[in-house]
DNA sequence: TTATATGCAAACAGTTTGCATGGGT
DNA sequence: ACCCATGCAAACTGTTTGCATATAA
């Protein structure tokens, strides 16, 4: 089955080879945002004949495509996500690595008036939160807890500005 | 004569040796974000019985001292700045890797809404505008132009709030 | 068929580290 | 004198790249 992302590769004339194919599905269904070492795990997972320079040059090419976009939220690795969902934010569990995204209408319009007061015409910008989950009341457990630490199981969070 | 960051490290006990001393007052004559190499060209400018290894380890353990701050603005190389002027944020020119400073009031407080609205304590954040100066009106230059692109001869812009 | 994508391993850049030596306190 | 800081070079991590081979169009 064409995956989504496959899709867009083809519509922008990219060759599609068999690596490209799981490379390509294997970011159609992460929901997350995986590093070149995640995304190589999963693809060799599906296919064994997939190699990390192949990710990393495909990840590139999809990046320049503007397909794919790359995140940095420290500890030196690139980590990323499909081009799609409309602009969001991350805030970062310190505590897990997990990854919530956010939504924020107020404030893509504040940093282009800040950039504007300074004399810039804004071209991008990112906003990480770096957070801790607050300790719950009493017992009330939360659903996915501070167990398994490490793995970012990343989340997405709807709400709309504040 | 004793050099602010000096200070500072004396305060918290820190063994002052020759190359600490330099890098100390390297650190403090700075007023923009030099990396690592940059540090080490700057401290071997005074005395050149410094290492590589020597700036790295003491910009590591000053940041562990809360002396200094490791920021990164992309480029892959860690930039260092000391902790000192209150909260403010960063816009890099994206043409000349310049950096200029600004502040923001609303900003953290608004931060710190979020996290708490995603049941979360806000331990730190960051925010980095990624800009293009705005093309000025007729013939006007620039006095610092596009010239030399590349060094970031980073300056400081007052303004609070929009 | 022909240009392009891949695998492999070597090359790279930034940063860290083991070990013998030097230098503060 | 003692322990910590340093220099040097080797090690490491994430990422890129040269080259011969394989493959999509």
């Amino acid at each position: 089955m064409e995956s989504r992302i496959e899709r867009l590769c083809i519509d922008r004339g990219l060759k599609m080879t068999g690596q490209r194919r799981v490379i390509a599905r294997v970011l159609s269904e992460a929901d997350d945002h995986p590093d070149v070492e995640e995304l190589y795990r999963r693809a060799t997972a599906l296919d064994s004949r997939i190699s990390v320079a192949t990710v990393y040059r495909t990840v590139r090419l999809l990046e320049e495509k503007g397909i794919l976009e790359r995140r940095d939220f420290g500890g030196g690795r690139a980590r990323y996500e499909a081009t799609e969902h409309g602009h969001h934010y991350h805030l970062i569990d310190i505590d897990t690595g997990r990854v919530i995204e956010f939504e924020d209408a107020e404030h893509e319009q504040l940093m282009r008036q800040i950039a504007t007061r300074l004399g810039f015409d804004l071209v991008s910008h990112r906003m990480e939160l770096f957070a801790r989950r607050r300790p719950q009341g009493v017992g009330q457990s939360m659903g996915q807890g501070a167990g398994t630490a490490g793995t970012a199981v990343d989340e997405r969070v709807a709400g709309k500005g504040r």
